[in-house]
Order: C-alpha cells, then sequence, then structure tokens
DNA sequence: GTGGTCTAGACCACC
DNA sequence: GTGGTCTAGACCACA
C-alpha cells in the first residue's frame, strides 16, 4: 500500500492515513481480510512518529474499518455501519453541501459539477445492496 | 441574516461564520451588495468574541466573497474566482471522493447518492455561465 | 533568521514579518523545506505578542508560501501559484505604475529611474522559467 | 477628470483619491494652474463622504501637489520636492523591492518583469531634467 | 513542544 | 459609528 502524505492541505496527518486506508479499500484496492502495513513499516515509509500511525489505527478500528490483532498486526474488516439511514443522510448531506457551495463560490456551472460527480463515481466500487 | 453555531462539531467558530454566509450565498439569500452583520452586532447576537467574527470576515475578504469598507461595514461582492480550472478542479474531485469514499462506508448505494446529490443540487443557485 | 520590526512605518507589524519572509525567499536567503523560528521564540526575538506572529504565519500560509504543521512548525514551500498569468500581470503593473508617479512627483528622470530598476533586479533571485 | 474608486482593494479611499490625483498628473492629464472638482462636486460624483475628499485634499496640499485657494478651489501646482535625493532613492527602491518580490513569488521571469516596467515607463511623462 | 482557537479588552484609522 | 491591530493569557489538537 503506497501514502502520499500532502503537508499543505492543512488536513492533520493521522487524518490523511484514515482517509487513504478508506479510499484504497472503496477502490478495491484493499480487500476484506487483508494484512496492512505494521505502524513500524508504516512510520518508517513515510518518515513520520509512530504515535501519529496508532493514533490513526486505533481511530479506524473504531469505526470498525480494520481489525487489530495483537502480535500479528491489522486486517480489514467488512465493511458495516451501525448508523441508521437518516444518520447517514445528515453526514453526506452537509458534505455534498459544503462541496456545492464551494464549487458555486469558484463559478463552477451546474452541468460541469454533476460531470465531475459521475466521473468521480466511476472510479469506486460500491456494494449493489444493503445487507 | 441567521447564524447559528454547533459547538459539538469540533469545527472553529469562525469557519462556521465563513461556511454559513457561503452557503447562504450560494442559496442565494444573500445578494450581492447586501450588508452582513457588523461585527460587533453578530458578536453579540451569538453571543462570542467580536475578534472571532472579525477573523471570519477578514477571510472572507481575502478570498474575495466580501468587501469590508472600514466605516461602513461589509458587503457581499460579486461571486469571482482567481483560480484555474485545473486547480478547481482538483480540489472539487478531491472532496467528492472524500464524500464517495464516506457513503461507500457507510454502505449507501451508488442510486442513493446519485438522488441525494440531485436533491442537494436543486437547492442552490448557480450562475448560467461564467463571463 | 534576523526580524527588524520599523513601528515608526505605520505598517502592521504582522505584515511586515510577511514582508520580510517573503523577501528573504526572494533574495535566496530562505531555501524551500528551511525552518522558520518556531512561534514562541519570534515572539520572544522581536519582544511581541504570540498571537502577532500567529497572524503572519497564517497568512504567508494561505497564500502557499510557508507549510505550518502543528507540532513540529512552519517550513519555506515551494514557490507556486494558482493566480491566472492576466491576474498577475494586473497585480504588478499597478504597483509599478504608482512607483512610476511616486517617482514623477520627486523629480526623478526616467533614466535614473530605469537604473534604480535594474539595480534592485540584481539583488533577488528569479526562476528561470515556470514549470 | 474622472475618479473610479475600488473598494476591493482594501486601499484608503482618500489615499486612492490621492492616487488618482497623483497618477492624472504624471499621465499630463492634468496640467499645472488647471482646477480640481470642488470637494462637494466630487463627493457627489463619486458618492463618498465629502470629509474623505478634504482628508484626501488637505494631504495632496501638504505634499505640495496641489494648491487650495480660499473661495476658488483646489488647483495643480508645479512638480517640486523638497526631500534629499538620498531619502528619494531610499523610498523608491523599497518600493520597487516589494514589487520585484511580489513578482517572485507569482513566478514571474525577470525578462517579462523588465517588459512590463518597459510597458508601464511609457504611459508617463517624465520631466527631462531635475530642475 | 509545536501551532490553532478563543476570550477580554485596549487603541487606532477610516468614513 | 465602522472595521483593523495588538496584547495578555487560557485551553486544545497534533506529532
Amino acid at each position: 500500500m503506497q501514502f502520499r502524505i500532502d503537508y499543505g492541505s492543512g488536513r492533520p496527518v493521522y487524518q490523511q492515513i484514515i482517509d487513504q486506508v478508506k479510499r484504497d479499500i472503496a477502490l478495491g484496492r484493499l480487500e476484506k481480510g487483508e494484512k496492512l502495513p505494521t505502524v513500524r513499516q508504516l512510520a518508517a515509509q513515510i518518515a513520520i512518529n509512530p504515535n501519529t500511525i496508532v493514533k490513526a489505527y486505533r481511530q479506524l478500528e473504531r469505526e470498525g474499518i480494520i481489525i487489530t490483532k495483537a502480535g500479528s498486526g491489522a486486517f480489514v474488516s467488512s465493511i458495516d455501519t451501525n448508523l441508521t439511514i437518516s444518520v447517514r443522510k445528515k453526514i453526506i448531506h452537509k458534505e455534498l453541501e459544503r462541496t456545492i457551495v464551494e464549487a458555486i463560490h469558484m463559478q463552477i456551472t451546474k452541468d460541469t459539477l454533476s460531470q465531475w460527480f459521475k466521473d468521480c463515481l466511476e472510479k469506486f466500487r460500491f456494494a449493489n445492496r444493503k445487507g
């Protein structure tokens, strides 16, 4: 797995690690059961403090996205969520709206934005049906 | 203009003010040339320190979204951007991808997400064409 | 890095800090990746409030000139700009014109001014070509 | 004389008026002895507070650029300065340097900047010789 | 230890 | 009256 940290983004490093793990799973690059790099490996690879990796992995585990087994490492779990549909809708709507607002202030037209959204969708691997 | 601060969100107060001004403009609730509340008014209204408002207004001005005139107040500017189209595309793509990744981890189907996106789009007021 | 604040100039302190960082980079005294003094160090060194430094560094970061990493400090970024060439031309022309107007009112001849301009140019380190 | 105020520039209104009077003189649009608009006229024309005009005219008079005669108005004086050459050099150098630093951070090449400077010079009317 | 946010309150420039 | 700057000092997130 290849990690790239963008220090200019303002986004915390640990958050960027979480983002990338989630993204790779959504892209199908990381499959269920697959092993993640160890904390030490990853810390060496991207040259950051190991505590930062620990923080990222801990949060990924809290979200149910990975499972860490003492002594053997961290593994991708199956995608699941305990959030109600209304909560999920609220969260996603909020994010979509924020992006749309940004786009409007960048003078992007509705059509262009819709096209970009479609382009992005194509890249990811959705489940066919819930459950 | 009605402001609501969510102290539980973790998002800085000044950032929430920025978000809401941008959102109201994108919704068409705030028109070009319209006057924003004064720093002192707004600080009193939402019971926070005036400096926090100043910070929000300053950043909005730097982004070209409002114009502040010392002695008379802050006003909505016309929407404009200096960013090249490739930069804009990059930023928006990144945001869209992040939302899509979140949605996948919440087991939301492609169709549902597309529908939510359409629903959100309807609420906002896009420019027909740049120029 | 040596900072000098001129309290008689009327120019805000935070702005003078920004000016000096930009100037040192343009002079080649500060290289990409180099670490700036910490907020607290600099505040102590020039005997001003740390928040004033924070303000300066924040704006430098927004302009893409430095990158701040929470927990490790502020670093010189690579020079880059998102502005379109026409916007850049407009800004620089305006500044040049203002200086020329000043010079004329000071009865400086065209030749003298041209010479001064050349002299100034020599001091700075320009990129050879964009890209 | 045509005045245009840019409220988005951050430059104080009274300063912009000063800038424009000086610029028009340097361009040769305003000749020695020519009458400036009255305070009331100008205040009405650009829709601002008359006190702002008064402040601008007062500073122009202090700089010896205009002469106001009670009851008859303000007139362009002859260009003159009481600054020593070394002071003038210092002021202009500082302005030139600031512009060059900006240009470098905008990734403008030395050649382009030199060309822009020449282009600007052509627009103005310099005295042939001091004295 | 680093920078980031917010508060409380002073003083100043601008209109 | 308006916003802009600076100070002093608290608390928090990040690495």
